[in-house]
DNA sequence: TTGTACGCGTTATCAT
DNA sequence: ATGATAACGCGTACAA
């Protein structure tokens, strides 16, 4: 293992200073077209790579922007990944690296990686209705921005940037598609115990616009928890599809699971009951019986949440906003009769 | 946003030097009782936090591990997230952090985030059966461990540092059990022709010895490449369940999806045609009909991953290696006779 | 257009 | 047990 290169080998091999060879790859300077060549030649030929804690060190900047997401689990992973991946890539776009922070760590994580100066800028994801981190971000050197928002920057005088898909235009289309097709009652089955425990933010948003778009047009509407394990599930289907009547579905999380337990009693999206959902594309179109959706868009919202947060480097200062992208609905063949 | 303590600001507050206060962080050398309550106090009142920079500069160590994973696609997304969720944790454990690279450059990534110094180790994973980052990988001068490995780990002489789950044993155990069950043929339907394009290495390896331990009990083994695309999934499936006798079941990948199919066509696993997977246990259990499988153990593999990884940072030295996680299968509702 | 010199915040060496 | 002091590799005023 040989000995790595500096910019100063660089600059001997050149037969520059030092500081030409930093000016060469920064541009803030003009620089002969001669000069360049040497400092380039030299680079190439050494395999140079500038020091990244050097760089971070002196020039006050890192070049890498941390996600920040409490936990990782197993369930509603469709949008997670697809999130963490678009941020990822457009990062790299704008020559910016991702550290991702998953600890449970709560808000000490992000007072350590801002403190620590291991980021310029951080996403934070996971919001809580109430939230920790909302607080802890205003005191800190480093921009952050949202997705999801808490309650609090509902508030007048909000200061945090948040960004996210519009749950609750969301959930009105859904509901509203349902009432189209003639449902005599809508049954949301919603995220799971487990989730709603977290906090997440936008499970009361989801709820609430659900709620009053059903009450707007004289809609039932009953909402229920749908449980991860297939038995209880099967149970909580049985309960809601034996009635007297057979509401119309909304889902919301488990997608594929839970399409798979309606197929499994013998109940047909589409045919023996009305169904849509919240997810993403991929999962509404995956199923067996591809299931009308409104999107959750998770990488439109990256791509935007990423490129607010390169504008947030360069104007600190910027206020605080609340930006929702906007909900689309996608028919498919789990709605019977679709206008 | 007020300026960021250092530790030239602990000293004066605490009335050292700044370098006992490195010392007293670091534990380094012996500190009075004093002293070290002085600085610990005057960090206290500062908030002081170091710089992660500055450490990796003077101190040779970023104190950060990579992850590089060439795509985070959608497809097969339940291992991935529990593999990512498991190292960052394990990391922490150890006061680490996780960059984590996905960008789709190939090689050049390793070589730009050793190059830069950007972290002290990496997890390369995603490893394809000829894979680019083993080469690059010997000349870097931090030590890499690979999540999966190439075809040439196996040649004498191996210098790359692989762990995975064993996938060889995990295919006998499959196929032995649909054998057990009288199945008269066995169908795998494998990774969709996108995995299988992108060459990863433990798809080979699965087929063979799948291959192998059907040919040693003397039973016809048929391989089939499952497609994402339902329509395209479901004339796959009719085609394979139509045949004058049933064959028994392999699922390598898209569980849910494929037994959502399986269900909307009418056809129950456990009744009506044996079916077995590999997937983790989440996915297999929660399935409208749990699946026997054997789990894929990502977090076991992670933890293992890890914990060498680390040894490596201390013996950097350590020779190449391939360890392999055993695989045990777990008896669900999909098979009809299990013994 | 280029070079000199200093500072960034830490760790390590050498004194005391 | 503690304090000076010199690297560490790069960015950038200031000079030329």
């Amino acid at each position: 293992m040989a000995r790595v290169p500096t910019s100063k080998d660089v600059a001997k091999v050149a037969g520059v200073s030092q500081s030409t060879v930093s000016y060469v790859m920064s541009g803030k300077r003009p620089i002969s077209e001669k000069t360049r060549r040497l400092v380039e030649d030299a680079m190439e030929q050494l395999l140079y790579q500038p020091h990244a804690g050097a760089r971070a060190l002196a020039g006050q900047r890192t070049n890498i922007i941390a996600i920040v997401h409490p936990v990782l689990s197993n369930f509603g992973v469709g949008g997670i990944m697809a999130f963490i991946d678009e941020i990822a890539t457009q990062a790299r776009r704008r020559d910016y690296d991702v550290l991702l922070v998953t600890a449970a760590e709560g808000e000490s994580s992000l007072r350590r990686v801002a403190g620590r100066a291991l980021c310029d800028a951080m996403v934070v994801m996971e919001v809580k209705a109430e939230d920790d981190r909302a607080e802890v971000s205003r005191g800190l050197a480093q921009p952050s921005l949202f997705i999801g928002y808490p309650d609090e920057a509902l508030l007048p005088g909000n200061t945090l940037r948040c960004i996210d898909f519009d749950f609750g235009r969301g959930a009105e289309l859904l509901v509203g598609e349902l009432a189209a097709a003639g449902a005599p009652e809508v049954v949301v089955l919603g995220w799971s115990p487990e989730v709603v425990a977290r906090g997440v933010n936008y499970v009361p948003r989801f709820r609430r616009a659900a709620q009053a778009a059903a009450s707007a047009v004289g809609l039932p509407l009953r909402w229920v928890e749908a449980p991860r394990d297939p038995v209880a599930l099967g149970v909580t289907l049985e309960e809601v599809l034996s009635g007297p009547v057979r509401p119309g579905l909304v889902l919301t999380d488990g997608v594929p699971e839970i399409v798979s337990a309606l197929l499994g009693r013998g109940t047909r999206p589409g045919r023996d009951v009305d169904v849509v959902a919240l997810c993403t594309d991929g999962e509404a179109q995956g199923q067996a019986v591809p299931v009308t959706n409104v999107s959750t868009q998770p990488r439109d919202v990256s791509r935007r949440a990423v490129e607010w947060l390169f504008e947030l480097l360069d104007d600190p200062a910027a206020p605080g906003e609340i930006r929702l992208v906007p909900a689309t609905l996608v028919r498919r063949r789990s709605v019977r009769s679709a206008h």
